[in-house]
DNA sequence: TGTATAACATACCGATCAGTAATTTATTTT
DNA sequence: AAAATAAATTACTGATCGGTATGTTATACA
């Protein structure tokens, strides 16, 4: 008994999503979501709340998406070593070809938000444990094939090559000489020989 | 043949800093500004120009510090072992003692700033660029003194290190658990061994 | 000591902010 | 087809934004 909604709600939001992971919380405003997402603004309200709603809304789906793109890298090869050097070639390469370099939402948010607001430093965090395990499940797959040496902590290594992939996406905004970024990687892949 | 000027630049410029660092450029307001530096607007806008100049002082002001600090941390350790594990071990429990967890200014700017500014992409990939010269110079004494493998890619180590050191300080910010973190820099620490 | 000058304080500018009230339009159910 | 209801549209709110014009006060120099 009511008008039927004519937006498709997970259209918009990715609208929203790249427009907040392109600029950030503050520097998005309203005007700008509704032009970029085609949707008046009482319609984002009744949708999704406000903007900082619409904001976590944005962010969930990104790191669902994040989540599901690194499995699916990471199970493209078959050698793990291999699969974490395409992954972190992938954000070095990637990220030359552009301007902006917008990096990672979920990233970004750590340093935006985490700080001022606990549900993101939750959000922000359990994406990246997730990660991590996702990591350790691959490193565990190298062991158990053979691929990588016994003596090797997955647990460890996972957590590191984490905390290795959050500082190279950060640090390819600066946008360093393609050199640099080699270099500064190649000691962390070193660890899974 | 005027008045005098009556307050510290550098002490306001330094109340600029703080307040930058923690909020960001975006969510800090001009009327946070006056009140945290004790100054009238048209004062700021004489002494430092405009917000986005008033920031880049600031920042300016923040790389010279923290570069200073680094090096004075760094030569704090005869051992350069040592010296880097005291340095990433700060970084770890020095967030945990207070919130909000403000990081590194000249990381914050790279994510907020460095991918819409050709002018804040220089200034931070140059402060960067310097921290892993600091960082090589480091090491290289490390191998001169005998403490360090011989066979140790100073200029890679240097370059790993500072990606390292990004990736954890940025990570603190969503607060893991202090296990998550020493874990997480045990292999990189391990790569001086 | 008077005058020029710059730093001070107050008050204001138009623009834009996030959020909403009021109205119109469309669709489902009775 | 009529009534009920929710979505879409328009236009608006008070608050705050970055930045500045204007007037006042203090100091250095002639």
């Amino acid at each position: 008994m009511a008008r039927t909604r004519e937006f498709d709600e997970q259209k918009v939001l990715d609208a929203a999503m790249r427009l907040f992971w392109e600029k950030g919380y503050e520097a998005t405003s309203l005007s700008d979501l509704t032009a970029a997402m085609g949707v008046q603004r009482p319609s984002i309200y009744s949708a999704f709340g406000d903007k900082k709603e619409l904001f976590e809304a944005a962010l969930r789906k990104y790191n669902q998406l994040h989540a599901a793109s690194i499995r699916t890298k990471l199970k493209k090869f078959s050698s793990v070593k291999q699969a974490f050097r395409s992954l972190f070639e992938g954000i070095i390469t990637k990220a030359g070809d552009s301007r902006p370099d917008i990096g990672c939402f979920c990233i970004n948010t750590m340093v935006e938000l985490a700080p001022h607001d606990p549900k993101f430093e939750v959000l922000t965090r359990e994406h990246q444990l997730y990660l991590a395990s996702v990591f350790q499940e691959t490193i565990e797959r190298g062991l158990e094939s053979g691929e990588l040496r016994p003596d090797i902590q997955a647990e460890d290594l996972a957590k590191n090559l984490v905390v290795s992939m959050i500082g190279l996406t950060v640090m390819m905004k600066s946008r360093p000489e393609q050199l640099f970024a080699e270099q500064s990687i190649a000691l962390t892949l070193s660890l899974l020989d």
